[in-house]
DNA sequence: CTGAAAGCGCTTACAG
DNA sequence: CTGAAAGCGCTTACAG
C-alpha cells in the first residue's frame, strides 16, 4: 500500500480529527450520523436555520450562524442526498449513459462532463450500455433513469446510444453527445457533436494533397452511411474526383485495425489510409509493416482522436485531435439548458478538430 | 447524428411505445411522473402492496400482480430513487473515488467495479480527486461522501487516494484498490492489491535472465519507497547480485516517459529498463530511439499493465498484464463484505500478473 | 432574521 | 396474502 512508511494505521483517527476537528462521537439511527434536528437542537435553533445554513441562504445572523457551523463540526454533520433530493424533488446528479468508458474518447467525454457537472454542484453517475440489444437498452434504462434524475446524458456514438436516446423516458432532461449534428434530429433532442465531418475531410485532403491518388477508409462502428467520418472523407474524394473506395468497418480496438489492415496491405493500389481512431491506425500499421510495407514509405495513415499515446507511436502518427472534455462540457450547458427551457441556449466551446502531422504521412512513392 | 437515415425524429414516440408499451400521458407533481400511490388507485389495491410487487416480495397473489403490474406499466410507473434510499436508511449506490479515470488502470478499474456493482443491483457513482492537497481530498469528501451511502471505494494508487481513503467519515461502508496489501494497512482497511511485487519481480528477473547486467527503473508517481513495484524490482536485483541503480521518477503520461527515457539515452550503461506503465515505456522507447539507441537492440525495455495497444506497438511491447478490471471486482466483493461484517470473506479472484514477452526484450549486445 | 407545519415518495415494522 | 400508520431527513411554502 502507498502509506508513507512513517505512518502507521492508527494514526489514522489522529489525521481525520487533526485535518477536520470532528470527533468520532454520535451514534445514532442512520449509520450512526447526526441528522439536522440533532444539529438544531445542539445549536438551539430549529431545524429550519440549520437548513438555511447549510444552503448558503443568506438571511441568517452571522452569531446564529457561527453557532449552527460549531454545531455541525462538532456532531459531524452532514445532509444525507437522499433526504435532499426528495425534498427538493429532483436529484442533483447527472448520470451519464454510454458503453465501454476505457474507450478513449468516452473516457475523455465522461472527464468533461464530470467537471462541468461538479463545478455545478452535481454528482455524477453512471449507466452502462452492454449492448445495443433492445431488451439490454431497456434494462439499463430501467436501472439508471430515475424519474427524478437532475438529467441524462447519452453518448450516442454507437448504436447502443442512440437506442438509448431515443427511449429515455419523457419528464428527464437529456442531452446527446453525437457523431453528427444534423438539424432534423437536434429537434428532436438537444445534442452536441464534434465537427468529424471537417475533420475527416481535412484528414483526406491532407493525403490528397500529399499526391496520393485516393485514400482508403477503416471505419469504427458508429460509422453508419450517414457517418460524419464518413462524410467528410467522401467529399474530399469527390471533390478531387478521386476514386471512391469501398469502406473497410472495423471495430474499435487495435486488434480490429490489424485485421482491416491485412485486408489493405493485400491491395497494392492502397498508398494511403484514413482510420476512424487512433487505435485502429495503430493496428493497421502493425498489420501494414508485418507485410512489409512500411509506414510511412510504402503508405501513409491518419488517425483520428489524437490520443495522448499517439505522438510516442513509432512512427508519430499523423491524426486529428478532437475535444472530448469541450465536448463534454458543452454537452453539460445543453442539459442544463434542456431542464431550464427559460435559460438562454448555452454556446458550444468545443475547440475544433485540428489535423497534427506528424510521421505517418508522406508523398506516394514515385512507381 | 448516427440514426439510420430512415428514421425520422417524429418516430421517437412510437418507438418508445413500441418498444415499452408505455403511454406518455398522466402529468402530475414530480415532473410529470406517476407516484405509488397512483399506481395503487389504479390497480385498487393499497400502496404497499405495490411495493411489494416492485421489490419482488414472494406473498403476492398471482392476480393482484398482474393487476399492479398493468397499472405499472400504464402509468409508466418507476421508483423514484431519493424515496427508496430515504426510506431504507442507505442509498443503493456505490461511490469510487479516484483521480484521472482516463488513464488505462483507473478505467479498467471502474469498470469492473461498476460491473460488479451492477450486478449486485447498485449503481455507480464518481467522485473524482483533483488533487493530492489535502483541501481538495476534503472538498472530494465533502461532496461525494453521502453519509447514507451504499459504500465508497478508493483508488489509492497515488496520494491523493490514500489522503482520500483515511478521509472518509466513519460510519460509512469503505474499500480500497491499494499497490501493495500489508498486513498492516488491511487491519486498518479493508483493501484489495494485485501482486504488483511478483510482477516487477518476474519482469526484472525476465531481463536479468536475459543476460543484463542490471536493471534501470522508471516509476510512476505512486511509486515511493515502499512501493510494490519497487520492492519487486529491488528484490530481483538483490537476489541477482546485481547494482540496484537509481530509481528516475517518471509520472503518468508517455511524455514524462520520454523525459526519463532522455536520461537513459545518455547513459551508456543502460541496456535494460523496466517501467512503472505501458505508457511511460512507450515514451522511454521513443527517446531511446530519437538518441540513436533502438529497442530492443541497444536497449531491452519492459512496461507494466498491458494495454490493449501494447501489442501492437512497434515493437510490440514486453509488459506484464495486470488484471484491473478483475482487481475492481474484488473490491466490491471486498465492499459488501465491509457493509455487513456478518458475511463471509470473499475470497479473491483477480487473475495473477502474468509476464507477457513480445519484442522489445533481447539478451545484452555483446561488447 | 427565525420557526412550525406539511409534504416529498417510498419502506419498515406491526396488524389482521 | 393485504393494509393503515409512522417515519426516513430534508426543503418548500407560509407566517411572524
Amino acid at each position: 500500500m502507498a502509506l508513507p512508511p512513517s505512518l502507521t494505521p492508527g494514526d489514522r483517527l489522529n489525521i481525520i480529527i487533526g485535518v477536520t476537528g470532528r470527533a468520532t462521537t454520535g451514534s445514532r439511527k442512520n449509520a450512526g450520523s447526526a441528522s439536522i434536528s440533532d444539529v438544531a437542537g445542539s445549536a438551539g435553533v430549529s431545524l429550519m436555520t440549520v437548513s438555511r445554513v447549510i444552503n448558503g441562504h443568506p438571511r441568517v445572523s452571522e452569531e446564529t450562524r457561527r453557532r449552527v457551523l460549531a454545531a455541525i463540526r462538532k456532531l459531524n454533520y452532514r445532509p444525507i442526498r437522499a433526504a435532499r433530493d426528495l425534498s427538493r424533488g429532483r436529484s442533483r446528479s447527472v448520470t451519464v449513459m454510454t458503453s465501454n468508458t476505457t474507450l478513449y474518447g468516452r473516457a475523455a467525454l465522461l472527464q468533461g462532463i464530470e467537471e462541468a457537472a461538479r463545478y455545478a454542484g452535481l454528482h455524477t453517475d453512471i449507466g452502462i450500455l452492454e449492448s445495443p440489444r433492445p431488451s439490454a437498452v431497456e434494462a439499463a434504462i430501467e436501472r439508471s433513469c430515475d424519474p427524478a434524475s437532475g438529467g441524462v446524458i447519452v453518448i450516442a456514438f454507437d448504436l447502443a446510444g442512440v437506442r438509448a436516446l431515443r427511449a429515455i423516458p419523457a419528464g428527464i432532461p437529456v442531452a446527446a453527445a453525437v457523431e453528427i449534428n444534423n438539424v432534423k434530429d437536434s429537434r428532436a433532442y438537444p445534442t452536441a457533436a464534434l465537427d468529424d465531418r471537417a475533420a475527416a475531410f481535412a484528414a483526406t485532403q491532407h493525403l490528397l494533397d500529399l499526391g496520393h491518388r485516393t485514400v482508403h477508409h477503416v471505419s469504427i462502428p458508429s460509422s453508419t452511411n450517414a457517418s460524419a467520418r464518413l462524410q467528410g472523407w467522401r467529399a474530399a474524394l469527390r471533390e478531387a474526383r478521386a476514386r471512391i473506395p469501398e469502406v473497410i468497418a472495423g471495430g474499435w480496438t487495435p486488434q480490429s485495425g490489424y485485421e482491416a489492415g491485412q485486408r489493405l496491405a493485400a491491395d497494392r493500389q492502397v498508398t494511403a489510409v484514413l482510420c476512424g481512431n487512433d487505435d485502429l491506425a495503430l493496428g493497421v500499421i502493425h498489420a501494414l509493416r508485418q507485410a512489409g510495407r512500411a509506414v510511412p514509405d510504402s503508405v501513409s495513415v491518419v488517425g483520428f482522436d489524437d490520443v495522448p499515446s499517439a505522438a510516442f507511436y513509432a512512427p508519430p502518427l499523423t491524426t486529428v485531435r478532437l475535444d472530448f472534455v469541450g465536448l463534454g462540457h458543452d454537452c453539460f450547458a445543453l442539459l442544463q439548458h434542456a431542464a431550464d427551457p427559460d435559460s438562454i441556449m448555452p454556446e458550444f466551446n468545443a475547440a475544433a478538430p485540428k489535423l497534427v502531422v506528424r510521421e505517418t504521412t508522406r508523398p506516394p512513392r514515385r512507381p
